[in-house]
DNA sequence: GTAGCTGCAAACTCTTTGCAACTCT
DNA sequence: AGAGTTGCAAAGAGTTTGCAGCTAC
């Protein structure tokens, strides 16, 4: 039983075939998959899965913070595992997801947040830009 | 004719009675609102506006960039005029969303970017936060 | 056994679009 | 005059949901 089961299973959720295969394909996704590709990648282990169960299954594990949720002004959302925290850099000209991660902005949101008399809960930051010749 | 109103003629938009009721409407919202909030304020100057215009206006003040659409993760998109540049903390409780800027941010922003090979072209940064007691 | 989960299809929400009529420039 | 704009209604995309049957615990 995977890491990720566990945690699952201890929020009281059932451990169906269904969701066993949704876990593997968000651990084996390097990317940051929209909801048709879980569909997609979870339909080619177990062609029976309904992408109701996908997007029923991405929102519980979003509830559960196992998950982040993104939405990068397409239209739709995409998914990836909340393991470590980071950033991301949208390349306009590719449409490429580029991860990045700096203590220097984490702190100075803390920072923001403190000073406006909020505790900070979450937060989004993305960039998107050009790449340099 | 107002300073948005030239922008848009500049643009070779044609200054019709809805865009100037449209642009008004933005001009005189202190908030951050969606497109139902837009039509509906619209609507009180001029009963006959439609909320296609609503959209189809919205989304040509996106492009010209006069106005900028965020997504708060609620499932439609809001609307400001792209005056003075600064983000937002969303408060968890009321939903009350409160606006900031920051330097040191906005360098750190630029650098970060830079680090990574790009130019950066836009960006956003969302708080989403508490109140302290 | 039963509470929870699933697939299916229908419904829902937000947004876009085709079209004929109208209106700025 | 003519290109651009509008309202309307229909269509589109993404997402949610009611329900009857199924399954993990």
């Amino acid at each position: 039983m995977s890491n990720l089961e566990e945690l699952c299973a201890q929020a009281g959720l059932k451990m169906t075939g269904q969701r066993r295969t949704i876990l593997k394909v968000l651990g084996e996704s390097a990317d940051h998959p929209s909801v048709e590709d879980v569909y997609a990648r979870t339909k080619s282990m177990d062609p029976s899965i309904s992408i109701a169960t996908v997007y029923r299954t991405l929102s519980l594990l979003d509830e559960l913070d196992l998950v982040i949720r993104h939405e990068f002004q397409e239209g739709y959302s995409r998914y990836e595992l909340n393991w470590d925290h980071h950033h991301h850099l949208i390349d306009l000209e590719t449409g490429k997801v580029i991860e990045f991660q700096n203590d220097e902005l984490e702190k100075l949101k803390e920072k923001i947040a403190r000073d406006l008399g909020y505790e900070l809960v979450d937060h989004r930051l993305e960039l998107y830009g050009r790449k340099l010749k």
